[in-house]
DNA sequence: CTCCCTAATTCATATATATGACTAGTTGAC
DNA sequence: GTCAACTAGTCATATATATGAATTAGGGAG
């Protein structure tokens, strides 16, 4: 390893090497948002090939969404929050048209479980932690949330204190187990609601729902969470672009 | 415009007025899917730059899915079909698991007609040519759709002979009629069926229906055309991936 | 005719370098 | 203390060049 890379494959082109050398840097919370990565020239000599390449490198992390470059301070760390509100999917607003303020959460259950089939199979995995949550804007009731996290990575999750649980449960991940969610596949079906969900929700039994089952996934690409959600599919809106 | 580059705003780095150039020698199809256009070096001597500079407005073309590179034998135009067919909210399987074959097309009206208020809306125009079509997967009414297009970008569609109409309507509006369809909007909804739609799609009046809200952008970003398309909302699903 | 080799062309990777634009911190006049 | 000017550091743009890898076309041996 006198390359200065690391473990990557020697086989792949320098820019590439480079730029999973980053990556895992990044994953492991060696630097902050909040002050910038070294510089262009520093790194290409550091890691010994050009500022060209360290550009490309940097030029992919970029466009994936990891880096962010600010001409005339640096290059930082980007802020790890993707928007991945379930809430984009009911986007509600208050009775004048005004955008609903702050979602809010109440946890419901936490509890160390066998996975059922689904989450077990997008896990990988029978050991988890359950977690049941109930969303809500402006004091309704919109989402009710199933969650399956790892023991193998969520250790003690269950155990956490209540202080410690914000609204948000990814930066908890972050800030509590180092499990970095970089992105998720959401899949939205319809479905009617059970006779439970119904009344969580306060919806007749057989009301239909939109149902979202969500794998989420960890800067290295492992399965770190499976939710299923539910909400009134009235409230269901989802655009979608393409190119 | 000695520099060659035509109407680009002199300001914008040479990259970025390169790349407007290529874009629009593609938006008036002077390059086809099955020729390379000009190397990487010719492209650079006749715009007066380097091959880095090329390069780099060839990337973000490619970015875009506007051109593709292929080592050894050049850079070509993407074939223009990105996969915007409304059938992925619908992946039906036959009944022994193996993916439906092809989609049908039935054009059950073209004319002429003042726009709706939405259609108008997104179109910025009311005079529209109408189009409703039902679309089916092995023989089942799978989609009802309602189609708005501007006359001003396509007069004459209503009178288009039916052979020259597939079951694909972007090809028809690129070869007839010049217009590019580059990427769109689809924002879906939930409803119950009206009676007329529920009849097309056999389903039951106040059956719970996907209603899909599309609008189409060519490549210069103008709106081109206004669709909602409704089907049985047992049949959606829908991945979403986020990032 | 078939198959292999060669050569030419094209994109892919990589380096070295120069200049411009932007930011943030420091200096210095007032 | 304030504010303008300066400066060092950083990313952004651009050029020139070299070598590698992949493709295609063509020629020659068999």
């Amino acid at each position: 390893m006198a390359d200065g890379f690391g473990a990557t494959d020697i086989r792949l082109p320098a820019y590439a090497r480079l730029r999973d050398t980053l990556t895992s840097r990044i994953a492991q919370g060696l630097w902050t948002p909040d002050q910038p990565i070294p510089s262009e020239a520093r790194l290409a000599r550091d890691f010994d090939v050009s500022v060209g390449t360290v550009r490309k490198a940097v030029d992919g992390l970029v466009g994936e969404g990891l880096l962010e470059r600010r001409q005339g301070s640096g290059t930082f760390v980007r802020a790890p929050s993707f928007n991945a509100t379930l809430f984009r999917f009911f986007p509600m607003r208050e009775s004048d048209g005004s955008p609903v303020s702050i979602p809010s959460s109440k946890m419901l259950l936490r509890a160390v479980v066998k996975a059922p089939t689904e989450a077990a199979d997008a896990l990988g995995t029978i050991d988890v932690v359950k977690i049941i949550r109930m969303r809500s804007l402006s004091e309704q009731s919109v989402l009710f949330e199933e969650i399956y996290i790892p023991t193998s990575r969520f250790s003690g999750f269950e155990t956490l204190p209540d202080s410690a649980l914000g609204p948000l449960l990814y930066p908890i991940y972050f800030e509590h187990f180092g499990v970095l969610v970089k992105r998720a596949t959401d899949e939205v079906s319809f479905a009617t609601a059970s006779r439970s969900v119904a009344e969580r929700l306060n919806l007749q039994p057989d009301d239909p729902l939109a149902v979202i089952r969500r794998t989420a996934f960890d800067i290295e690409d492992r399965p770190v969470e499976w939710r299923i959600a539910s909400g009134s599919a009235h409230g269901f809106r989802y655009r979608s672009e393409i190119h």
